[in-house]
DNA sequence: CTTCTATTGTTGACAAAAGCAACTATCGCT
DNA sequence: AGCGATAGTTGCTTTTGTCAACAATAGAAG
């Protein structure tokens, strides 16, 4: 692999991180930060139901999380429910008002999408696709990611 | 375009913020945050040299970037030196420790790209990088990204 | 069934990162 | 000369994230 080509990925790296990855700020006009967001996603959609499971997914210091969680619960968009099987353990899962917003989110975060590809031809956005199908089955995951903070 | 593509991409944003991108934390194992380390290299290679300027490019709060450089300097990594045609403004130049510390970050980077395609063929990872070009020359910058910040 | 270690989650204390507003000095225009 | 805009600094605050200690429970080993 040649410099050139290393240029061209971190050419890439930065363009992605500014443009698509939605800046870390952007809640999407919405009151909640990126992370929380991204907790409602976890346990709506991806099945994640413990605090620990979104420590791991997320690589969240648990403390923080936990701090998150009762953030996330105060305002009304989760609850957390105690484990029968394991009594350490709390059972996470949305309120009504979390799906919701979970709800709102996602269109948001469609809407954001869209306005991304508005220019395109539908040709050129399966170009797109089919180039992030080929990024994403072919980038290794690098191993030194794999592990940290998470105490 | 459909909510099957919009769910895909959503999915590649989601794995290359995890994995190509530097996850934010990883300073590769320099002394330096990510965004110090990103200051280095638009004041050393980008020819970005004041801080109004950095302050456009990578959108910080200047009272912020103004802490950040001072940081900076008083590290010796890089300089202020006046500028003789306006004098609100200072010349921001990278020390030779600068330099180096540059260089350093740098083939950090280029061996992290490395091991993210070591177990790729020539052919695929060329697959990659002419995707990740479709992508750049295709995607549109989100206007509600271009304005925000920077007071 | 007791004991020991590992695990889940919470809390307090703290450090680092980021944002906001007020201020100074200078610029460029009229 | 006067005035609004601009570059940068500083003080203050909020937000975010980290670390260590802790309580409660689990699960395995004897």
């Amino acid at each position: 692999m040649n410099s050139q080509d290393i240029h061209q990925i971190r050419a890439f790296d930065r363009f992605y991180t500014q443009t698509l990855h939605l800046t870390d700020k952007y809640h999407l006009q919405t009151t909640l930060t990126l992370v929380e967001a991204r907790l409602l996603l976890e346990i709506g959609e991806n099945g994640r139901n413990t605090a620990i499971q979104l420590v791991q997914e997320l690589r969240l210091d648990k403390g923080y999380l936990s701090r998150l969680i009762t953030r996330l619960e105060t305002n009304g968009l989760l609850q957390r429910t105690p484990d029968e099987r394991d009594k350490r353990a709390k059972v996470l899962s949305l309120t009504a008002a979390g799906r919701d917003q979970l709800a709102l989110i996602n269109q948001r975060a469609d809407d954001q999408i869209r306005r991304l590809f508005v220019d395109l031809t539908p040709e050129e956005t399966q170009r797109v696709i089919t180039a992030m199908q080929v990024i994403e089955n072919h980038v290794a995951i690098d191993p030194q990611l794999k592990t940290p903070n998470q105490q």
